[in-house]
DNA sequence: CTGAGTTGTTATCGAATGATTACTTGGAGA
DNA sequence: TCTCCAAGTAATCATTCGATAACAACTCAG
């Protein structure tokens, strides 16, 4: 008995670990960007020991790749579970899916981190894949003519910078930023000014 | 005399070399984003020692700060440049300016940068004061409709994730890639294909 | 011509970071 | 129950990076 567990995590299976990582990670690559994030942080935030996390991922790379899948993975989940539905309606709704994920930490910020890292040898091919996929099911799955789904990427990106930005911080003082916020996606909006972290917030 | 001009860079007025610095952070800084690059890289592209850019700088934040203040500047003032002239076709001049300036080593890839940083509390305030600023000179110094802003905007950040990803390595073998780039700007593609760097070009 | 301020360098430090090694402990199956 | 693999940690290392300090040489005003 005594079951000393003083100091080290609860046991748990890999993969369920791995799980918690990837969602830990997520949220501090997103914060602080790839390469400003240290595996040290994520294994705080994720509850386990530093050496623990690069052995299960192997290296801050891979763990990163690991990282930017899922949430491409989740994004064209969200699009998938809005699709059915009136279909005059279809880009409101997953304009608001998208910008619903920001509920869910450092999912957009990686993302948009990951669309500057296509010099990168080991992560470019992969936020490549990831940002046509998102394409492809924009255009083919949603079935978007091709003005509208490069409105609607267009429109993803735009949200990206505005968050990453934390311009909502000036929402309502600065004229132009709730312009923009307004008429980026009528019902996207709502959504980012309830969830978008304020400037200065760790998010 | 003797001169032995062996090792040390030739002297020059500290305001030129500011300049020759900057013009360096900001191909190196574009390349690696901010936290990937380090003030020895910066020192070494521009041909100086390290620690002498930090003291003209003051600190790699400052420096780093100095980079994008100076890309918002010059981002202005292409747009002034091409502001004459047929008010019709203003956008598309506009387009294909912002895409020119792919041929000035860093400069998207460095506003594209910026606006992930807003959480940074130095480098923040500047990132959303150039923004704020290209925007609100779309609006009230182009004359664009509030509508229109939001989309040149859009567009604009759908190219610099473009250049970001690498995409146009894929042109011509990708469809959707292809798609994106012809639609994007009407003119602006043109210039983005013969100025975008290739995957695993240093650039 | 001279000397003082500016331009620039070399040497070096302390902190941080990704990775490796060797060790410990819990728990499921024979 | 016993044992062996999986889960997890502590200790530590080699690098790297931003910054500081001390020093050297060019140049221009008087």
């Amino acid at each position: 008995m005594t079951t000393q567990n003083v100091q080290t995590a609860p046991r748990m299976k890999a993969a369920e670990r791995r799980e918690l990582i990837l969602e830990a990670a997520t949220a501090v690559f997103g914060a602080n960007s790839y390469v400003g994030t240290t595996t040290d942080e994520v294994a705080r935030a994720a509850g386990v020991s530093q050496p623990y996390v690069v052995r299960l991922f192997g290296t801050k790379a891979k763990l990163y790749i690991a990282v930017i899948e899922r949430a491409y993975e989740r994004i064209i989940s969200e699009f998938s579970r809005v699709l059915p539905g009136p279909p005059d309606e279809r880009l409101k709704r997953m304009g608001a899916a998208y910008a619903g994920l920001l509920s869910e930490r450092g999912m957009l910020p990686v993302i948009a981190n990951s669309t500057a890292l296509g010099g990168d040898p080991e992560i470019g091919p992969v936020a490549r894949d990831g940002f046509n996929g998102i394409w492809r099911f924009v255009r083919d799955e949603a079935g978007f003519s091709e003005e509208e789904t490069r409105e609607f990427m267009a429109g993803g990106m735009l949200i990206n910078a505005i968050v990453g930005l934390r311009l909502v911080g000036a929402y309502g003082t600065e004229k132009s930023v709730t312009e923009v916020l307004d008429a980026c996606f009528p019902d996207a909006v709502a959504r980012v000014r309830e969830l978008m972290p304020q400037v200065g917030e760790p998010w």
